[in-house]
DNA sequence: CACTTTTCCCAAAACGTTTTGGAAAAAGGA
DNA sequence: TCCTTTTTCCAAAACGTTTTGGGAAAAGTG
């Protein structure tokens, strides 16, 4: 009578593990069939309100949820994202990476969904990584960071019309689905606000060439200096190569103040604050006094230093719930084109951005 | 003929998502039964050498896949792996968490398994998305990270007698499996090596406390002192808490030189590391020279600035790879109390250990 | 009352694998 | 030749859901 239940052997000591309960068990317990229970457990219409209340109870008393596995298979639906990073090649390592995280995770969570994590050592086995996913069956769709300004992970997507969003753009005709922060906006902003303040000698640290984050930057850049009647000094812009300390922002910064006209302002991501810093120090300049500094991303360090470090404030979270909200609308069929988003950058005025000495 | 079989329309068109190829598909087209195909993929013993080359040869043709969410039905496993990580209350922004991550990640999918990440914002949450992936039977296993002196996720995981390794240690009388660094044996030979060089003050700028692993860290501080013959001074150790300004590393080395009888070395994070170049920097100290360093964690910074840092470097990325491979023998039902692992952490001296001037 | 509609429930099929328990054919042994 | 063993294959069941397509009972309707 109790042993005629096929499968799970409750009363066997296999631990907790095996307590958990199942549909057609919890259907027994009910007098019921289990395609009822299912539906009153799924808010079916068809269902008595007195026995689906009666099914809820005792669903909750057992502890019961339904095997995730087992509908996935029945939906024809795997319920999980993926995401591969790789940590070696990018500048990630910190908090606006985790923001970005944090919103993507908790938003999958939110909607029943799992995220799969693959970490990548570079280009070629983040390739690798993904085609497992995707071919392998293993998600309904990928969320793609640090886009390149030629990347291929695009292309293959697109070519099997395999639903996916970008943190990010690319240089891609065909139309596809991307949340972004405004770069240009938020480093025109920037620019023209030091200008405002009377420097004319503003610097660029600009961000990693071959990612298309930097492009933007640089449109802001100069967009903010021709608005504000500047000359553009191809001396004063730099590209900061993340891996290579030969072109570490500490001797970016040395280089850029053996001009005969040095800069008195420096647009920066905040992840080279270090080096700028430490440069400044050599240098016996006092930034903010001596050199006005704005970076992009409100890492720790810019709220925590003295002075306190002005920055341009990408919503990383936000960005990351809303990527999501737009993969979910994608896999269930929505034109990707619908979905461009642009977010503004907040500036957030702190002790380093004030006017020439 | 071709339409006859059932489920995936091949020919329409849904893409190229649903032109992937079936088991009942393929075996179809090898005029085989489903059952010989998938045991001849599985390399069972009972199909003939002959048909098995035909039927690989076909599949991979093909591209077949075996559907990974129907494997898991059947076989009762979720071949997944969970972990979950609390960016807010803790120190691991820096690349040793990403290379444990990435040592856990490349051998999860090594063994054809999933990893699913979970971002909880602070010890609540975090048990909630722990228990979302045990209780809703979404994962086989659990990998802890950052474990507290008292850890409720470890009592919830033995209770329900559910398959899970620590990276770290903590106070809990049953036996579990782990993987943890020797944080004892690392300090203890980083102050013998400085008591070596002649420093008779060292301090100890320790990581935040409840947390277990600062206590190996103190244990192996003190027991270094005793080794050399050196006096335990309280007045040089400190706990450095990570999200309270009032308590960062800046003020503590500040405070730390106050002392009538200051330092001439310290032991801390690598972390910390800019707060104090910063404090010693103001107290027109210079690193290496005036006060010798040794941090823990080889981060990047340890080998871009000048003086280079010497450390402690634990190998994250195969502590994460052992993790993996010890939980595998843990969902296999092997006795966690069998993989207890300390791992040494080796020590590299660069510019900043020198003796006393 | 006879007929239609609505309410409430359920048996069976399906999702795509792997495993179980044979069974037919081929090979070996006397 | 007949029996046994080995080789090679397969039909059916199972994993735990959800969906499909009714069907019986209850409630309306004239």
């Amino acid at each position: 009578m109790f042993l005629e239940q096929s499968g799970n052997r409750i009363g066997f000591g296999e631990g907790f593990k095996s307590m958990t309960i199942n549909l057609k068990q919890l259907s027994k317990l009910l007098k019921l069939s289990p395609t009822t229970v299912s539906r009153a457990l799924a808010d079916y219409p068809d269902v008595n309100a007195k026995t689906r209340a009666r099914v809820k109870q005792m669903a909750i008393q057992h502890g019961y949820q339904p095997n995730p596995v087992a509908r996935r298979l029945q939906k024809g639906k795997t319920e999980t994202i993926g995401i591969v990073i790789t940590p070696e090649q990018n500048y990630f390592s910190d908090t606006f990476f985790i923001d970005l995280l944090s919103g993507i995770s908790n938003q999958i969570t939110r909607a029943g969904y799992e995220l799969i994590l693959g970490v990548a050592s570079d280009e070629e086995h983040e390739m690798q990584s993904m085609r497992r996913m995707v071919e392998g069956k293993r998600v309904d769709g990928m969320i793609l960071t640090l886009i390149r300004e030629q990347d291929p992970r695009v292309g293959y997507l697109l070519d099997r019309d395999f639903p996916f969003v970008l943190y990010g753009r690319t240089r891609e005709t065909r139309p596809y689905a991307f949340v972004d922060m405004d770069g240009k906006q938020a480093f025109e902003k920037a620019c023209t606000y030091l200008a405002g303040l009377g420097h004319r000698r503003i610097a660029l640290l600009n961000g990693e060439p071959g990612f298309m984050f930097p492009v933007g930057c640089r449109e802001g850049y100069e967009s903010g200096l021709f608005l504000s009647g500047l000359e553009l000094d191809p001396d004063l812009i730099r590209e900061w190569k993340h891996k290579d300390p030969s072109q570490s922002s500490y001797r970016w910064t040395l280089e850029l103040f053996k001009n005969d006209n040095p800069p008195t302002a420096i647009l920066f991501q905040t992840e080279a604050v270090n080096g700028i810093f430490k440069a400044l120090d050599e240098l016996d300049l006092q930034p903010g006094k001596d050199v006005a500094l704005i970076g992009y991303d409100d890492l720790e360090i810019a709220r925590i230093h003295r002075p306190s470090l002005s920055v341009l404030r990408p919503q990383a979270r936000e960005a990351g719930q809303r990527v999501v909200n737009i993969l979910m609308e994608v896999i269930k069929g929505e034109d990707p084109g619908k979905f461009q988003e642009i977010h503004q950058v907040e500036m957030v005025i702190r002790e380093t951005s004030l006017p020439p000495s």
